[in-house]
DNA sequence: CGGAATCCCCGGCGATACTG
DNA sequence: CAGTATCGCCGGGGATTCCG
């Protein structure tokens, strides 16, 4: 299993990568952002539009789901596609690279899901020692 | 691929859950947050103590340290021990929990790692863009 | 050694209003 | 339809100090 030796630790220190800077930390950013997930995981069914998103994650404003999309659109995870009608319709999808991306997440969420029952016994007595 | 349906999303509304009550999104902020995976990566290595995990993750300071291994231990993700010696020392150490989790974490840096020269790519695009 | 307590700042995020 | 602009809060997280 890879783990973080000292050798591993000297090397980001050497390159001056740091939490703030590493660039997988900032890949990591989009699973713990709020929103993120949640839009990867409706693209997962196929494209949709802006206002099909907006319906489909029921408490989000149209700030934060644009936000969302353009931080996920800059990293080459969704791919957002203009259609010159009227009125006009933008279509947002996942790329390649995001049909990548989305199962590792799933893989994560489905443990966690997997392992509730454990996690929140350990909560339990966490709370009540 | 698992995606979020109508009635999945419906299934969610009808039990009140949302994005800041979900028990697996407070899972996956571990992943999000600053410090919890570094901590766990070091741990994968073996147990370790307070000050070498301090002195493992060059710019953590006491409190974040103290505060990110508190919400792994809570979540049974982390074991803590203290031995009663003088001076007092503290063990951490992965659970069987955390030792299922890690891998998935790593799955997921991993293919970040891999996939950082598309990423890159698709920033410098969309910046110049 | 392994923390806990306090102070403070910055930025994420929500609410609201406006636009091509 | 698909956004942008502006305001304001509140909480995460760093720096510092103190403690058994």
């Amino acid at each position: 299993m890879p783990v973080v030796t000292e050798t591993r630790v000297d090397f980001w220190q050497a390159h001056g990568i740091n939490p703030d800077n590493c660039p997988v930390r900032q890949v990591l950013d989009h699973v713990s952002a709020k929103w993120p997930v949640l839009i990867l995981m409706v693209l997962g069914g196929g494209p949709r539009r802006f206002n099909e998103l907006l319906r489909a994650l029921p408490d989000i404003s149209k700030r934060m789901l644009t936000q969302s999309l353009r931080n996920l659109e800059r990293d080459g995870i969704v791919r957002r596609e203009v259609f010159d009608t009227k009125p006009p319709s933008v279509s947002y999808s996942l790329t390649e690279l995001g049909q990548g991306f989305l199962p590792r997440v799933l893989a994560l969420a489905d443990w966690a899901e997997t392992s509730m029952p454990r996690i929140l016994a350990a909560r339990d007595a966490y709370d009540r020692g």
